[in-house]
This record gives structure tokens, C-alpha cells and sequence, in this order.
DNA sequence: CTCAAATATTTCGAAAACGAACTTCGACAT
DNA sequence: ATGTCGAAGTTCGTTTTCGAAATATTTGAG
């Protein structure tokens, strides 16, 4: 026993060796578990290049991805809920975001005249020129970002990112 | 001069309308737009699908990560910056998750005798436990996520991806 | 040998995100 | 019309993360 208790001591792992194994081969180990991480380290990196980009500017990813909604509605007014799917955050989260931004004059909140409940945000015209500047500060935006890849590559990316989406949409259900 | 301001009132956006343009065009035919996009909501749907494959485990996805870390590493123990590189977090967000999951008793630091600057992480026999339990739990754990994907397309997916972050790599220089 | 620079980890304070609960409305069936 | 259900927005408390500074140790140059 007290032989055993030392031997166990020394092999923790292999008594699930065989989950190990299980998780591995699930894991295809090449393709699965490297997808994932590379998706992790895109967005982080990501992350990174916008914190850089805009740093200047004052302007956060999240932010800049309110900003350049807005910018590409155009004249349309967004939801504070559309906001926040097309940032991917929660709604809870938009309502700061919003705050700070309207705090800094560049957007503006005001309400729905055909439904109470909504609330209508729009670009001021300092929004506008945030908006100008930064795609003028870093001119080329988001293209730099994928310049390894040709046309056609940027087309099977963004093919097989969005099968995976739907996959996961169908876990969801 | 006050038709004027009544004028830019409502063609706000119009004043910056080549900018939107140039954001546009920049976006390379949205292609990049569609990827950046996609990425960001894969790692939002996977996020969301950890949270709900761990939760009667009470674990989470950043805890995952090492857990798995370390079991993958079989009897090599890891220091807390490798698990940070692996988790992509910053060092110092990996001190507080040691500390909790410590604190559970999944896992051990122990100063490294050949170099007292740095702690070896491993996990224990109840971090063991937990790993097969959550390999048993989601029977396939990570592999579900791809299951819209063929092989091939499972490697060409990780390869292009490494290829965006190798660019974005460089950036960084 | 000694001192400066680099590395590994942790501490600390601030910023951001989340979920749950709450409030206010709109929709719709009875 | 009315009462119930669901949606939108916000508030609140908690958790997680980060960056910068502090500490301890190793490494390398002179």
C-alpha cells in the first residue's frame, strides 16, 4: 500500500491516460485544437492591431466598431440591441458603451416616435469626423490585416468561418 | 448661411461620404469585413458554447484551457507564462485563474529548483479527476465545434488562419 | 567579480463585460 | 377592453481582464 500510494504519486496522469488519449484523438489534434487556437489568437491579435491603430485617436476596438456601424447605416438610425449584436456584446454592455460615447458627443440617443420601447442612436457630426479620421489615420483600415491572403483565399476563409458559425448556431437550438 | 446649416443638418453623413467610401472600397469588396466579423462571432459562439458544456462542472472556458494545458502536458510541468501563451491572456490574468483553481485544488505551484524565478504548475489528482470528467461529460469535447467541416477543409481552415496571424505578427515589428 | 539589463512572477488599481433583475411598452388573444 | 406575455433598455453587483509597477533572480559584459 504504501508502495502503491508512491507509484500513484509518480503516474497521476496515466491512471486517465485513456481520457487523455480519448481527448486527443477527439481533438483530431491536428485540425480541431489548432482551429480553436487560431481563432483565439486572430481575435486577440486582432484586439491588438486596433488598440494600436486607433490609440491615438482615443477610440477602442468597441468603440470603433459602434462608430463604423453607424458610418455604414448611414442615414439609417441603429438600436441599441443591433448595436450590440453587430459588436457581439451583451445589450448590458452597449448601454455603457453608448454612455461614453454620447458623454464624448459622438453619437446621440433619442427615442423612437413610433415605438416607446426603442431607442434610435445616430452619428453627431463630431461622430462623423471621428469616424473621417480614423479612416483616414490608419488608410487602409482592416485591409492590412488580412494581406497574407489573396482574393480568393479571403472568399474559403470567410466560406468555412461562417459553416462553423452555423454549426454552432445549431447547438444553440 | 441658414439654409446652409439646415442643409448640412440633414446630409451630415454626405460630407463624409467618400470616407465611407474609402472604408468601403478599403474593406477590399467586404471580404475583409466578412472575415473579421466572422472571427469575432466564432469566438463569441465558442465562448458561449464552453460556458454551456462546462457549467454543471463549474468550469469555465479560460479554466478549460488550462486544465487542458497541463493534461496535455502529461508529467512536463508548465510555468505560468507558458499556460499564459497558450490561453492568450496576459501574465497576470493567468496569476489570479492559478490562484482560484489552486485554491479548488486542481492544480499545484511548486518553485522551480533550477531556476528560482520560475513556478511549475501541475495539476492534481483532483485535477485529474475534473479533466475526466469533462472529457467523459462532452464525450467529444472540442471536435462537436467543426462538425460542419470536412477534414480537408478543417486543415485548410487552420492553415489560412495561421496565415492571418502571421501577418498580423509582423505587424507587430 | 561586479554591475547593468533582461526575465518570471506577482500585486495593484482601473476598465470592461456579463447575467439577472427591473421598468416600461407593445402585441395579441380572449 | 383588458390582462398576459414578450421585447427593449437600463441598473446593479460581480467577475475577468489588462497594463504598469514592484520584487526577485538570472545572465552577460566589461
Amino acid at each position: 500500500m504504501r508502495f502503491m500510494s508512491a507509484k500513484r504519486r509518480q503516474t497521476a496522469q496515466q491512471e486517465h491516460a485513456s481520457d487523455v488519449a480519448t481527448y486527443v484523438a477527439a481533438g483530431g489534434e491536428e485540425s480541431v485544437q489548432r482551429v480553436i487556437t487560431a481563432v483565439y489568437a486572430v481575435t486577440k491579435k486582432l484586439d491588438q492591431w486596433y488598440v494600436r491603430q486607433f490609440a491615438d485617436l482615443d477610440l477602442t476596438q468597441g468603440e470603433w466598431s459602434v462608430l463604423a456601424a453607424l458610418a455604414r447605416a448611414g442615414d439609417t438610425c441603429l438600436t441599441p440591441s443591433q448595436l450590440a449584436d453587430l459588436s457581439n456584446v451583451a445589450p448590458s454592455s452597449m448601454t455603457h458603451r453608448l454612455d461614453k460615447m454620447a458623454g464624448r458627443g459622438l453619437l446621440q440617443r433619442r427615442p423612437d416616435p413610433t415605438n416607446r420601447t426603442r431607442t434610435l442612436v445616430s452619428l453627431t457630426t463630431e461622430g462623423w469626423a471621428l469616424f473621417s479620421a480614423a479612416v483616414r489615420e490608419s488608410n487602409v483600415v482592416e485591409s492590412d490585416t488580412l494581406r497574407g491572403l489573396s482574393s480568393s483565399e479571403r472568399h474559403e476563409l470567410a466560406r468555412l468561418l461562417e459553416i462553423v458559425i452555423d454549426g454552432l448556431d445549431d447547438v444553440d437550438a
